[in-house]
DNA sequence: CCAGCAGCCTGAAAGC
DNA sequence: TGCTTTCAGGCTGCTG
């Protein structure tokens, strides 16, 4: 499922082929989580930038943007042009989106569980986007650190898990770096009291694991491709996440799945306390 | 305002 | 073999 790695992956591959170009005309499956694509259409991509999971198109040097969100299963990629004029249907039967481009390309987004969203809003009006509008700092910000994570934590009493899966606390995080970051600090993912010392230690594995994550070109477990349709390496070095049953790496302890709040969560009885 | 949870989706894998 | 059930889960929006 593609959380920040994933989609910095899929930015850095779009933006040196987007920006400068223009959307001459597009298609869009009749659902509101795609039509909004074709809002798009007429306008010129001035930056390819990324919040959290979201991408986000610059258009018309920053008058608008195009949002993009991954969902599950959600992936772009640029195809030379398909027909006169752009189908999704002269594609695969699990592409939402087609954009033809100035430069007699296709910007294509295909999504299997339509879990993923399209829209264009005036620049930086995230009201109807809750999710991106109340989002935390980015991880790799340098005003990110312990001290910010602690603070944004003490907000909300519910499990430290369920808080960093909101995207409140810091943005980007999803189930799969969350289970790993939340490994290495050693905390429980139902903890509901992480002091400054254990915050501390959990921005620096946040920021450690996504930052690996992006070095590997992301994590594929079943569907995530990058632009290019690549998958990605990062699944090779996960030590908790789908371990369920495992020795730990550190004790040797199985590990233990159960479901927290409607999600898989893998973690150490031992290493990880509450 | 917050916590909790149903619903959205479909293919793969497991179960019978 | 083939049908049925379970599972994966980010985000939205409803309810108490």
């Amino acid at each position: 499922m593609p959380e920040l790695p994933e989609v910095e992956t899929i930015r850095r591959q779009l933006a040196p082929q987007l920006i400068g170009r223009t959307f001459v005309a597009g298609d869009a499956h009749e659902s509101v989580k795609f039509a909004p694509a074709l809002d798009a259409v007429g306008a010129t991509v001035t930056d390819v930038r990324r919040r959290g999971k979201y991408l986000i198109f610059d258009l018309d040097d920053g008058a608008e943007e195009l949002i993009g969100h991954l969902g599950m299963t959600g992936s772009f990629s640029r195809t030379a042009a398909e027909g006169e004029h752009p189908a999704c249907t002269a594609h695969d039967a699990w592409v939402r989106a087609v954009w033809r481009m100035d430069d007699g390309n296709d910007l294509v987004f295909r999504d299997v569980r339509r879990f993923g969203r399209l829209r264009v809003v005036t620049a930086g009006d995230y009201a109807d986007i809750p999710t991106l509008r109340d989002m935390g700092p980015e991880p790799f910000d340098p005003a990110f650190n312990g001290k910010v994570l602690h603070e944004r934590l003490q907000g909300s009493r519910r499990a430290v898990k369920t808080q960093l899966l909101s995207q409140r606390p810091v943005a980007g995080v999803g189930n799969i770096y969350a289970d790993e970051a939340l490994f290495l600090a050693g905390i429980h993912p139902l903890s509901r009291r992480v002091g400054r010392a254990r915050a501390d230690r959990l921005a620096e594995t946040i920021v450690a694991v996504l930052r690996a994550g992006v070095d590997n070109g992301g994590t594929t477990l079943r569907d995530y491709v990058d632009a290019e349709g690549d998958a990605g390496r990062n699944q090779h070095d996960l030590v908790a996440y789908g371990r369920g049953g495992e020795p730990c790496v550190e004790c040797g302890t199985a590990l233990q799945t159960r479901t927290i709040d409607a999600r898989t969560s893998t973690f150490c009885t031992r290493c990880q306390r509450v």
